[in-house]
Formats: structure tokens, sequence, C-alpha cells
DNA sequence: ATGTACACGTGACCC
DNA sequence: TGGGTCACGTGTACA
């Protein structure tokens, strides 16, 4: 350093500072640079590397030759607009499959072992989902037809699906209280088990 | 133009050329500079559009302070991966509900007018699905129960939404043949008009 | 002061 | 050759 020659003493506080400040200036720009120059870059990876990822997940943006796998990498907004349509189509289908089959994505198939549970909507007052896992039988369905119309309870809806000998069935049903529902379960719990020639309702 | 001052033959046509190019180097690079970022200007425009909308499309991409509503727009790599989730998300939904709801994605609400459609499955043999929209009463369901368990016929699968006075009923029935199937045909038209009281059949 | 994010213009590359 | 896209470094603003 050239500075070191002159005695410490010689030279002002401010002076050796702004001497300081003048020498680093450069270097310090320069080096500010690099750094900033890094982090952009870095950037602009974090970035592309969402594009890549975007382009391997969309379809139809990875062009693949017959012979060829060329990899032809679309443009940026072209990946940005198929993006976006893709997004609002699969909201719009997502939404559509969703209210369109209401609460009937949950109905699976029938329990190997007899289940029988109610359980209320929270979405609508006074309307019970109950469902009931259990051998099928001839008739099976009659009689819980006959046993819900004995009571004052109205089946809204009702999705039953039979396999291998069992069946599962999911009513819902309106206007029961506290009481009726404690009803509605042990009807139904005697309707399961019960062969159907021993139910004779009259409705 | 100051070229123009000489007389045309005095000017070899390389000469000229050249001349001309001297003179428009300097222009035309400023130009040609001018035109490039202005397009590189219009790409950026478009890129960001899309960032734009995408960030409208997307939810909790647009911060919302309890008074303010201000629009924080969020960083572009947060946003592209934001997207990528939400892409792969409703991809997954969107699958799992399509073969979740299996052929329940059809079964909309009851017609108005009173409806009975035979079809077959094209996808499983002697598999018949039956469409039925009528006006609900009391014992319909137990009705329609016992209707088809005094055939051969086995049903496999029902769906029955009632809404407003009116149920529409879908039952999947394994087992029928072609002169069955009029037979279920028929059988179900009574069922659909004739009040309960009056079917009266044995299992 | 330090980092982070964006827009800009420019050189390089490819049809 | 020009029109399009990209990566890069830099200037600038905001926290």
């Amino acid at each position: 350093m050239v500075r070191s020659n002159f005695p410490p003493s010689f030279l002002s506080q401010t002076y050796k500072s702004s001497i300081s400040k003048q020498r680093s200036k450069a270097e310090n720009k320069l080096l500010a640079a690099k750094k900033h120059s890094e982090a952009e870059r870095r950037r602009r990876m974090r970035i592309n590397g969402q594009y890549d990822t975007l382009r391997t997940i969309l379809p139809n943006l990875i062009k693949v030759s017959i012979i060829i796998i060329d990899k032809k990498k679309k443009d940026k907004a072209s990946i940005l607009v198929e993006t976006i349509k893709q997004v609002t189509e699969l909201k719009k289908k997502a939404s559509k499959l969703e209210d369109s089959n209401g609460t009937s994505k949950e109905v699976k198939f029938p329990s190997g072992a007899d289940r029988l549970n109610l359980e209320k909507c929270n979405d609508e007052e006074g309307l019970v989902k109950a469902t009931l896992s259990c051998e099928d039988r001839p008739g099976l369905m009659s009689s819980i037809a006959r046993a819900l119309g004995s009571m004052k309870a109205k089946v809204v809806k009702v999705e039953m699906v039979t396999v291998g000998g069992r069946t599962k069935s999911v009513l819902w049903v309106q206007g029961v209280e506290n009481e009726g529902l404690r009803m509605l379960k042990s009807t139904l719990k005697v309707v399961m088990h019960k062969p159907s020639f021993k139910m004779r309702f009259t409705q």
C-alpha cells in the first residue's frame, strides 16, 4: 500500500477515511456489482427452474417428434398462457365434478363388517346421512324403504352399491329430530339383520 | 442529401454503397437498437401480463390486508411455484373425482316430465341401467324395490334424488336378457304411475 | 447499509 | 437478413 509510507499522524482522521473511502469505492463497487449480478443470476435460475417443472407438468408443451425426442422448449409466454388455460380448465372440471356428485365421492364400497352410522349434515338443517353396510339379500332395499316410510322421515337421496354379496347404502333423510334420530337408528338396525319376511309394515 | 450534389457517374456503385453504408451505420445501429429494445419490451409486457392473469386466477396470491386492500404482488418465482402446486393438486383432484364417481356424474336432477329409459351398459355384459323420473310419493322406493325383487333381476347399484316433489332414480340391474328387459320396462312403467297401495307383490 | 425484486437495454443465438 | 427469444449485467426502488 502506498499510503502506509506516510506517517500516520500526518494524515487527519477525516482525510484518512476519505482516502480509504476513495480507495475502496472502486473495488467495493466492483465487488458489489459482482454480488449483485450473481444474485440476479440466482434469481433467474430459480424462475427458469420453475418454468422447467411447469414444462414437464403440462402436457403438449414438450413436442415429441416421431423419431427424435426433441424437447423443443416452448416460449416462456406460451408456457404461461398454456398454464393459465390448464388451470382454469381444471378448476372448472373439478368444481363441476365436485358439485355434480355432491357428497357421492365418499360412497365407496360395502364394508366387510356390518356397519350402521348416522350423522347430521352440517350444510343443511334437519338432514341426516345414514350409512349402512350389511349382507345383501332380496328385498333389503324394499325393507329399508318401508321402514323409512313408516316414519315421518323423507328420503331425499339414496346411493346404494352391491358387490360380492354385500351392500352399502347411504340414505339422506330429511325431517328427523333428536328423538326421531334414535328411532331411525334402531329401525335401520332391525332392518339390517332381520330377514325380510319378518318385516311387515303398512304404509 | 449531400451526396446528390455530386454527378452520379462520378461515384462508383461500390463507393456509393460504401458511403451509404458508412453513413447509415451509426443511425442504422441506433434505429436497430431502438427496434430491438422495443421488441424486447413488448415481449416483457406480454409475459408480465400472463403473470398478472395468473395472479388473479390463483387464490391467495393477492394478499388482502384487514384495512387496506393492498394487492401486494407476489414474487414471480412464488407465482410459478404456487401455480405448479395448484396444477398438480387440481389434476390429482380431477382424476380422483373422475374415476371415483364412475357413471354417477351423469345423475342430474329429476325431469319435469315422467321419463323411463332403459339402456345396456356397454362396459359390462348383462348390466342394464334404468333411469326413471316421476312424481315423488311415499313408498315409491319401496314399490320399485319390490317390483324388481319380483323379477329375477338383481339391483347392483342405485342412485336416487328427490327434489321439489319429484324423484329421479337410476338403477343398475344385472341379469336381465332381451325378454326380461321388456318385462322390466313395463314393470317399472306400472310402478311409476300406480299409487303404492295398488302394488301388492310378495317376495 | 444490505438484500431482494423488477425493468431495461444489449449481445448472442436461431430460424 | 430480420424478427424472435434468451441470458446477462446494470440501474433503481423498496424494505
